[in-house]
DNA sequence: AAAAATAACAACCGCGCGAGG
DNA sequence: CCCTCGCGCGGTTGTTATTTT
């Protein structure tokens, strides 16, 4: 069976970038009643948007105990584990860090984690050197390499 | 100074999973 | 037990800002 768009076509439903009276909207709505009903909340608020939208847009930006700005360096040293032990489980790497969420951290790691390891020669995806590889460990599980972490964690630093 | 290229970031999409019927 | 449905996840795109030529 054909899974039908979570959010149809019913005319008007808005897409894209959040007015700050949308936010408004969705911030009352949620303070009022909890979070939850995602799929009914949108027409109980209010806004002209699908619950997954709404859904997103507070859990990444609305949601009070968010941190916002620059990640500090001990915050890049942890995705920087975290990854290396989880592999691309954003959500998993987004519970070691207070305040930070999946989405923004997943953003951070493809825009400028992931490009400076590849400048330095180490690959993002198994967080091994690429250039001298070849006599190290390797039938070691990942995980228990922690050469790997700490080289990264080194060349991070640059 | 303007255009082109690249980076940054917010948001969208489809899919899988688990809860409830 | 099987089937349906919403939620959350991870990959990806679209748009704006910044940098480079």
């Amino acid at each position: 069976m054909v899974r039908t768009p979570c959010c149809k076509p019913e005319l008007g439903l808005k897409k894209g970038a959040w007015t700050p009276e949308e936010d408004q909207k969705l911030i009352s709505y949620l303070n009022n009643h909890g979070e939850g009903g995602w799929r009914t909340l949108p027409e109980k608020a209010g806004l002209k948007r699908c619950g997954k939208s709404c859904r997103l847009r507070w859990a990444n930006y609305l949601r009070p105990d968010i941190k916002r700005g620059e990640f500090t360096e001990d915050e890049e040293l942890s995705i920087i584990s975290l990854h290396a032990l989880h592999g691309n489980k954003w959500s998993d790497i987004a519970r070691g860090l207070p305040g930070r969420t999946d989405n923004e951290i997943k953003n951070y790691w493809n825009t400028h984690i992931k490009k400076r390891l590849i400048k330095k020669g180490v690959d993002p995806v198994t967080h091994k050197s690429l250039i001298s590889e070849t006599s190290k460990s390797e039938n070691l599980p990942e995980i228990l390499n922690n050469q790997n972490i700490i080289q990264t964690i080194i060349t991070i630093n640059e």
